[in-house]
DNA sequence: TTCCTTGTTTATAATTATTCTAAAGAAGAT
DNA sequence: ATCTTCTTTAGAATAATTATAAACAAGGAA
């Protein structure tokens, strides 16, 4: 549980003003026990349910960018029509239920270390990601 | 090198008729000795470029998914605004290179077999893919 | 062949996710 | 209170993809 005042400080020292919208769209994304996969149509309306004030799509784009580029979420790579986020920014894999089009995170223990034996010069890794897609 | 009459078989035994269109994309596809990672748009062109022939984009389109349905193209999961597909229909891993745009195949030895430690319930693995994001 | 049915191509319109624009509003500094 | 800069917003623009429906081509039967 995050107060508030916490989200203020955290949006300041990042150099974002804390916003009505901002603070509301952090108590709907980090006030939570387990990591939380989504949409920008799922924040939306999320946000118009959770806080009862609906906030301009175009800010929850903006938002949800602003936070991103500052390391507060991270992009999940599917292949869907629509782009899926993470409020696990630490690296980690992932089960794609296929079906119900829903992320469930794997821990690395789950998946153990991944050796990867090839380089391309002049190239390093930035991350490595497995997707684990699941059917009925 | 595979001939144009196989690929005319090829179609045939797939339920697809052979129109000159899609015989045309197969010889851009699959006669190849690499395997081949494109987007919808660079398939456009390629054609226009080594055919000669101009096909419609809304053919392409038709193409691609009835080749993807049929299980001869794969597509691959990348955050980007356009769909990447792949005439590697095994399962594999891939190096993409972010700024050059570029997926490059993964040979399962340059990996190593993945364990799955975790199950869900009432579901079973359908595909596990390696993402491995190169930067300079 | 010719005719018929069904599948295919195509231009174009529609849809959808996302980004852009520019004006109004809010935050923070002085 | 005033000024500057950042933010929000509605709405327009963009871009990938899908849908529509008319013209066309393939394959089978007569
Ligand atoms: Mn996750
Ligand atoms: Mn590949
Ligand atoms: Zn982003
Ligand atoms: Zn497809």
């Amino acid at each position: 549980m995050t107060s508030k005042q916490e989200f203020i400080e955290k949006l300041r020292n990042s150099s974002l003003r804390p916003t009505k919208q901002r603070i509301n769209i952090c108590e709907v994304l980090f006030n939570r026990d387990k990591t939380f996969h989504f949409t920008i149509s799922d924040l939306f309306n999320l946000i118009k349910d959770k806080t009862g004030e609906k906030i301009s799509l175009a800010t929850v784009y903006n938002t949800v960018h602003a936070f991103h580029k500052k390391g507060y979420l991270k992009e999940i790579p599917i292949n869907s029509n629509q782009t899926y986020f993470d409020t696990n920014v630490t690296d980690h894999h992932h089960f794609f239920d296929v079906k119900e089009e829903k992320l469930i995170d794997l821990k690395n223990e789950d998946i153990g270390p991944i050796e990867i034996q090839k380089s391309i010069p002049g190239k390093k890794i930035k991350s490595v990601e497995v997707l684990v897609k699941l059917e009925d």
